[in-house]
DNA sequence: ACGATTATTGCGTTCTT
DNA sequence: AAGAAAACAATAATCGT
């Protein structure tokens, strides 16, 4: 038998948390994270010490389909976004044609061009303001490339912005901390990601972008949650390209792993990797070890020793 | 510095064709 | 019989306390 107070030292690795249930939803006006009080801004409800935005988008800043026409409209535009420095607010002076798409005169075209570089050189007031614009860029870029939703992105770029405000740039490179705002907002999401998949895209060391969350995790209080070995099983499963069956049956090996201890502090992905095995080999559909090992980005043993955890619950 | 998980490598075994 | 896959064992590397 394992001692359990090593078992507690490594789970840490992989679930970073620090409240088991820390997905109770709350109505109230408590921050489910820190029970710090919440407050309500036009944009979204946050936490006001952990910064775990508890709800947001309660105001419809779509435009106003109502009126018929334009001035019966009372809110036009693109919404606000946390994801731009400005929050999507910046202006553009356009060039060539005037308003009703006529012809410039180069008198008026060179002054239009100096007002322009003029203007594109107000935009960011501060060093910190051009930083947070690079920040935010590199978080889009990340979180693109990684076909995440548009709440998560939005999620990440707060989490950016709080990092910012809190000092954690100081020493710290952009693109880790945009990467660990991207990883943290996966953990805090449940997303299936791990810490590779974020810094792939990016062009920072791992270490660089471990040190970020880690900073980022233990100053602002991050949600984590423990991402589960069943919600990796979807994402292999597609990869995998096996049928709808197996992937269910695996996901309840999963489940029912979970609910005994033998998952925690393993890798979650070698694990769900375990499950697809096994659930594939039930089903007589032949998917070999370094396979399944090879989408979950770990070794052929880590699925085999797996696997023997899994034989061992069934019985 | 220590313990736990995982990777790597090498090697004899089992299964498939 | 030949080759691939799974199993086993020993060692190294990594990470968190």
């Amino acid at each position: 038998m394992t001692p359990l107070v090593s078992i507690m030292a490594t789970r840490e690795i992989y679930e970073t948390t620090f409240d088991e249930d820390v997905q109770t939803e709350t109505e109230s006006n408590q921050c489910p994270e820190c029970s710090g009080r919440v407050t309500t801004n036009a944009v979204e409800t946050v936490c006001e010490d952990c910064g775990l935005v508890v709800d947001k988008q309660r105001i419809d800043r779509g435009p106003e389909w109502r009126g018929f026409d334009e001035d019966e409209r009372e809110r036009t535009g693109a919404p606000l976004t946390a994801a731009r420095h400005d929050r999507g607010l910046s202006t553009e002076i356009g060039r060539g044609t005037d308003a009703n798409g006529n012809e410039l005169s180069g008198q008026k075209r060179r002054r239009l061009s100096r007002m322009r570089r003029e203007q594109t050189r107000g935009q960011f007031q501060s060093k910190a303001e051009r930083n947070l614009a690079h920040g935010l860029g590199e978080v889009r870029r990340i979180v693109s490339a990684l076909e995440l939703s548009e709440t998560l992105r939005d999620q990440a770029c707060q989490l950016f912005r709080s990092a910012q405000n809190e000092d954690l740039l100081v020493g710290r490179s952009i693109e880790a901390m945009a990467a660990a705002s991207v990883y943290g907002a996966c953990r805090c999401n449940r997303r299936p990601r791990t810490l590779d998949d974020v810094t792939d895209p990016a062009r920072v060391e791992q270490s660089r972008v471990t040190n970020a969350y880690k900073t980022l995790n233990s100053e602002l209080g991050l949600p984590a949650q423990p991402v589960t070995p069943s919600a990796f099983v979807p994402r292999l499963a597609s990869e995998l390209d096996v049928p709808d069956q197996i992937r269910q049956r695996a996901r309840n090996l999963a489940e029912e792993s979970e609910a005994t201890a033998v998952t925690t502090g393993v890798r979650p992905s070698g694990f769900a990797a375990a499950c697809l095995y096994k659930a594939g080999h039930e089903q007589d559909q032949l998917l070999t070890q370094s396979e399944v090992a090879e989408v979950a980005n770990v070794s052929p043993v880590t699925v085999r020793t797996h696997r023997e955890a899994l034989d061992e619950l069934a019985v």
